[in-house]
DNA sequence: GCCAAGTTGGAACACTGCTCCAACTGTGCG
DNA sequence: CGCACAGTTGGAGCAGTGTTCCAACTTGGC
């Protein structure tokens, strides 16, 4: 009975972790969580399951790990001049994130999944520290500074996971157009509601249209930090 | 060649739809997003998968038919009294949201996705209408109201979603002691950082042990409420 | 009594995450 | 130099998944 049969050419370069997390990324921003499968990271990376699951683990590690890496770039944005205010501070963390989950829409659901379910990773953790930092320069009392923070966060996170473009739609060439024929589609389907039942939405179809996600985002974040502001 | 052999006894009650959404909901309450298969769902409605995918065509219509059965039914409460504010109505819309998450945490990624992927359902038609049409009473100038509209619903859904308790935790007999072990945990493992880092961390450790859900959950409305209030 | 439309159960298929292990590679030690 | 040994790799194989398909059954109307 022969032994295996030769091997087929092995690497000339070592799998290394930063290796495997990077074309993770990539497949995930290509087609979302459901393509990033491991035959599609054997194929791509030219290896073999074993040589993943060496490294990584765990399809669910490896998704945590991905959001680690992302989220971790993206705050590392240097803070705000010394001339800053608090709420300059905020808006520049706000958007580094609301930039992150563009890029990458499967963030949307990965994100929250880890701040609930893992308050000790570096996600939360220095999400939490960088916007919590500025609570107290807006003038919210110690006692309350974590119920602020709190919701500081849940609004931020909540805003931009609700922005994000999910998968779905067909990876069109310019996904802008995409994101206007959504509203286009919505509009026009909240316009054919019955108007007795639904007047709010009826009152709001034209602006739906006129909209910027960004702007509004802005919008969101002063009004929260206004209220925070007047938090006794 | 004989036949196929005589088929096993069939059910003397045709299935429903609804029968099999409650099934779902069952599933996905006792073991998360994980445990809804279709072949539990053949085992405990003692079927072939045939029937399920007669009555419903996919996993993830399924999925999005119970998260719009549970989220309609905590809508369907009657709206408050003729003399309750504005302030009142968002509460108690909330506070619905809050408690359906709480019974029900495979919502937490689902509620978001539902939101972004089809903003014509059910779910984000009755969520957005119902919210929406106290801006106007709360003082902000209709221009507006789109903007005002979207942040609450940001900032409720993100807080409720951060706050559900998600698959993993060994489902206890008490949920309640599960949840003060978590912020035990947390607040052990955030005072183990390194101060100098995470200053503001280490200040609010002692108040994450303190702190109540549902009350944080309560103030962040203040907060937003009243930022609506001051949108101009 | 009978046929057509509606409904069901389960075999089969393509695909998934993951385990396992023989085969290879590189390193350090005698 | 040789050689053992730990580190690493590729891929076969497994248990489990969602989904399709269709013969077999049930029901309702004429």
């Amino acid at each position: 009975m022969p032994t295996r049969a030769r091997r087929t050419q092995r690497r000339n370069q070592v799998l290394s972790r930063e290796q495997i997390i990077d074309t993770a990324i990539d497949l995930l921003d290509a087609g979302g969580e459901g393509a990033l499968t491991v035959r599609a990271m054997t194929d791509r990376l030219a290896t073999g399951s074993g040589a993943i699951y060496y490294h990584v683990g765990n399809r669910d590690e490896l998704l945590d790990t991905a959001t680690e890496t992302v989220i971790t770039a993206a705050l590392a944005t240097r803070p705000a001049g010394a001339q800053a205010t608090p709420a300059d501070e905020v808006r520049l963390v706000a958007l580094a994130l609301f930039d992150a989950i563009a890029e990458h829409h499967w963030l949307a659901t990965r994100l929250i999944l880890q701040i609930v379910r893992n308050p000790v990773g570096p996600v939360t953790v220095g999400i939490f520290e960088r916007l919590g930092r500025q609570v107290g320069a807006l003038g919210v009392p110690q006692a309350r500074w974590f119920d602020a923070a709190s919701t500081l966060v849940h609004y931020i996170l909540g805003a931009i996971s609700q922005n994000a473009r999910v998968e779905g739609d067909t990876s069109g060439i310019d996904p802008e157009a995409d994101r206007e024929e959504l509203f286009d589609a919505t509009s026009r389907a909240w316009q054919e509601l019955d108007a007795e039942s639904y007047p709010f939405l009826h009152a709001i179809v034209g602006q739906i249209r006129e909209h910027d996600d960004r702007e509004q985002f802005l919008t969101g974040i002063a009004v929260v930090l206004d209220g925070l502001t007047r938090l006794r």
